[in-house]
RNA sequence: GGCACCAUAGCCAAGCGGUAAGGCAGAGGCCUGCAAAGCCUUUACCCCCGGUUCAAAUCCGGGUGGUGCCUCCA
């Protein structure tokens, strides 16, 4: 029995989907910039969801939004939209500019084993269904039209701020968005905003040109090809207070029923104990990692080593214990893939039930990572091997293709190092300790390390 | 100021009432000419103070500390 921790309700309730086919949407990135390795953990995160629903025997129907437009910088909707702001600086189209990150961005999370929802819509495909969602706002009078935009009147929503939490005039008072005098509500968002004439990204609407405001893409689209009421909606946590309420508040005024069963929020990356973040510059991508030589996916296994809702802090000293523990995971994997023992069916049933477990509790993850760990130590066989396989289904980390550290060393060696490597086993043959370990210090600084074994050694770039 | 969350070994991290999973690092040993790699062994009474209970890291109260949100952000 799969058991989720739901935002909305602050604890972990017993999954019951509608049907067998789950329905998903997850807040999918703005692509004006690079998705960042805080970026990225929360879309780790709803793979893991996706593939433990995967493995618990349901199907899936999950959208995940590009959103390309209508993404203000500001929620005193004065903001500029972030692809337009992208597009002045860069001196390239908005549709240039979305292209280019959005290919980076499935570069991305495939390098991370992160499986591709099975809808992706882009917002600005869209924009007739979010007019139309729009225009049913405001026949069912929850949504007005100021000079500037279409306002969502959240004074007629009861239970505003349900998801958050928060008490909305408690948060006024301190408000730091200046209040536009056309607005009934402070906190009343734009649905549409009207476009001056050089706005580059607009559209004609009933309201004449103009733009569609960043929570009802999410809305709109969900709604088209998830319908009124889905299962699962995912996202960061910095989604809950104001993207996911206002979708709340749009999407309920429209139906009048709950729209989203469960509300699962990723929590966020740390970067040296604080907050990381595109606007504080101190994020990192998944390229500048690999530069630095660690594999997409040992950030994968850094991410995995903690729960879902906990913060994660990024420091390379843990991503550096990540890959050294992912490799040895490979090397395990190896070892019993061509093991000879024999496991009973009780010791991997034991395993399998414990794992099952683990990520059917909210996706303890670390927990399961720990569970193949401890099998691992049982005596090396296929059986063992075979398992590992079924809960990578669930991890992600291609243990199938895992290598033996020796199997993936490179046959380009050098011929002067060759060279010397062949001078030094002659050394080291006669027994002139001292000029074999000189030599091998020689390969040493050449940046390759010398391993000997009873009567070969082998070479390795260090 | 308001609202949350968190506090477990050098580091990361599970556990959510019955006497502390796992990983990294470290230490000792095996192996090695010496190393490296590998293998074996080994390292915690759970922030503090009260309380509830036969029993608490786990529940309650009060502290202290940290982080996040209340502005765009995954």
């Amino acid at each position: 029995m799969l058991k989720l921790y739901n935002t909305l309700s602050r604890e972990k309730e017993e999954f019951k989907p509608q049907a067998l086919e789950v329905t998903i949407y997850s807040c999918g990135p703005t692509v004006y910039n690079y998705a960042h390795i805080g970026n990225l953990r929360t879309y780790i995160f709803m793979d893991i969801l996706r593939r433990t629903l995967a493995f618990d025997g349901y199907n899936l129907k999950g959208v995940m939004n590009i959103t390309d437009v209508g993404h203000l910088l500001s929620d005193a909707d004065d903001g500029e939209d972030k692809m337009v702001k992208a597009s002045r600086e860069m001196k390239k189209t908005p549709e240039e500019i979305a292209a280019f990150y959005t290919s980076v961005f499935f570069k991305d999370i495939k390098a991370l084993n992160i499986g591709t929802p099975e809808i992706i819509a882009k917002a600005t495909d869209h924009i007739q269904e979010m007019i139309d969602y729009v225009c049913g706002l405001l026949e069912k009078g929850f949504a007005y039209e100021t000079s500037d935009a279409i306002y969502f009147d959240i004074g007629k929503f009861e239970g505003y701020g349900k998801l958050s939490r928060l008490n909305l005039d408690d948060q006024i008072a301190g408000a730091r968005v200046e209040v536009n005098s056309e607005k009934r509500h402070p906190a009343d968002f734009a649905l549409w905003k009207k476009a001056d004439k050089n706005h580059i990204m607009q559209w004609a609407s009933p309201w004449g040109m103009g733009y569609p405001g960043w929570h009802i893409e999410c809305s709109a689209m969900s709604k088209k090809y998830l319908g009124k009421t889905l299962d699962i909606h995912t996202g960061g946590v910095d989604h809950i207070p104001v993207h996911h309420e206002n979708e709340i508040a749009q999407s309920e005024a429209l139906e009048g029923c709950k729209t989203v069963n469960y509300w699962l929020h990723g929590e966020f990356m740390l970067v040296d104990g604080g907050k990381m973040s595109k606007s504080l510059g101190n994020t990192y991508r998944i390229d500048q990692l690999e530069e630095k030589g660690y594999p997409p996916l040992a950030f994968r296994y850094f991410c995995l080593n903690a729960h879902y809702r906990k913060k994660l802090n990024f420091t390379f000293e843990g991503l550096d214990a990540a890959k050294v523990s992912l490799g040895r995971l490979y090397a395990l994997t190896c070892k019993h893939r061509g093991g000879a023992n024999k496991t009973s069916a009780e010791t991997l049933k034991k395993y399998s039930d414990e794992f099952v477990d683990a990520i059917n509790d909210d996706l303890n993850i670390p927990l399961a990572l720990g569970i193949l760990w401890t099998m691992f130590k049982e005596p090396e066989s296929k059986e063992l091997y075979s398992l590992a396989l079924e809960f990578d289904k669930i991890l992600g980390l291609s243990l199938a293709t895992a290598k033996q550290p020796d199997e993936s060393a490179e046959p380009e060696i050098p011929e002067n190092v060759k060279a010397i490597a062949e001078e030094r086993w002659s050394a080291r043959i006669n027994k002139n300790w001292a000029e074999s370990d000189r030599l091998r210090n020689e390969l040493t600084q050449l940046g390759y390390l010398v391993i000997d074994s009873k009567d070969a050694y082998t070479l390795k770039k260090s």
